[in-house]
DNA sequence: GACAGTCATAACCGGATTGTTACCAGCTTG
DNA sequence: CAAGCTGGTAACAATCCGGTTATGACTGTC
């Protein structure tokens, strides 16, 4: 459990962690658009507050581009609370929205309730990019297409998902979807990933979502525009 | 399984809908207080989500007007400081509150909540589309007809009205009407299925009412025509 | 006891899903 | 180049799953 907190102003930052810490939560900080990415990579946070101004991109970039990643909460903070503000960051995937000035208490209040509603969540439905899973309904949607899918197929999207943008390994999978033991059952995995490529259209030589990574494993793309 | 929101404010309107088409309802939408009422009766929704401010009449009236109509849960939306209207709002049948601004997780998440206790509660007689159960005279109506169906029947049909629209699991099925569980008694599930589409005339291939949802269960259509 | 209604059980069929085998192309290594 | 690895593709077999039919047990009624 850590939690992620995004502000280039040092008062304010030094204030929630604080706030945070004080109700037992381990706070990773960063000041910056790209120090937020990195650290987020790092750490990989259950949480992230964000700032709306930050140098080196607006904490809306950053709340879009975490969410394509993720599925961690994430908690918008904002001097004024506009409502185009709000619309704007609940759109892009924020969770919450706290306006400034508010209560250390509030803070905490609201975080702990972004935490257990996420823990509480556990399945339905999963996405990342225009990717979303139905593992309960065996329903994949893309932007508008609705495709039904296997079971099997369910338990490989739902882990290359759940690591989307980052490569898993062969392995894995393979324990994933059977809960095999090694090497010997490469074959099954071949089979399930052109299956599903035909089902959703993707080519394995220019993939759009499901990228091969030779002698390591899969990748789903999560920034398809390169 | 419906769901109606009814705010004069586009984005809002924008965000709600979107979250819950997200989450798999199909939602409907009216922007004022005459277009809400006349949606509600035209769609017959399971559920209203309504803003306070509405042009043509307040969204307490609107409450008021349904609550006397329907038993479907009503949600209100209310901006910062109006918490002291939400007494009136209560008292007007209201069965859930949520403050703006919100996170859409925690629309869905209150959404279902209330959906799920409209669904218990739901004794005899319980109605979904054109379907109508009375479990106690073990009477189904579809449209004029009568059809007398068998104990285990109506209780296959009670769980099926109660998430009309939505997936059943086979297990949970199982267990609703049989209290066991088991993969060795699929077989009386299957049976069961069929003879009550033998009984109301519905085909597995073009279900207008019980569809067969592969190695998931089955689910109650409310949009025969969808 | 005859009869009808209800429900459990088994068997069969066709299609979907999954597992298996084989083959091909590209790449690396020696 | 040959050998051996990789991943993609095809074809086929085994299995699963749902729909259907048939049958018998059990109940209650007449």
């Amino acid at each position: 459990m850590k939690l992620l907190v995004v502000d280039d102003d040092a008062d304010m930052l030094a204030v929630v962690s604080f706030a945070l810490r004080q109700a037992s939560f381990p706070v990773v900080t960063a000041n910056s658009y790209g120090t937020g990415l990195a650290v987020f990579h790092a750490e990989q946070p259950d949480l992230a507050i964000l700032d709306i101004n930050l140098p080196g991109g607006s904490g809306f970039e950053l709340c879009g581009v975490l969410r394509r990643e993720t599925n961690a909460p994430i908690m918008m903070l904002t001097a004024r609370g506009e409502e185009a503000d709000l619309v704007r960051a609940l759109e892009l995937g924020a969770d919450d929205y706290l306006t400034k000035p508010f209560s250390p208490r509030t803070l905490v209040a609201r975080v702990k309730a972004l935490l257990r509603r996420a823990g509480q969540e556990g399945t339905s439905p999963t996405r990342a990019g225009d990717l979303s899973l139905d593992a309960e309904l065996l329903l994949l949607r893309i932007g508008e297409r609705e495709i039904r899918i296997t079971p099997l197929e369910s338990r490989l999207l739902q882990l290359l998902l759940a690591n989307a943008g980052q490569v898993v390994h062969t392995d894995r999978l393979l324990v994933h979807v059977w809960g095999h033991r090694g090497g010997g059952d490469r074959q099954l995995l071949k089979q399930l990933v052109h299956r599903l490529r035909q089902k959703i259209g993707d080519d394995p030589e220019q993939p759009r979502w499901l990228a091969t990574i030779p002698s390591v494993g899969y990748m789903l793309r999560v920034t398809p525009q390169g």
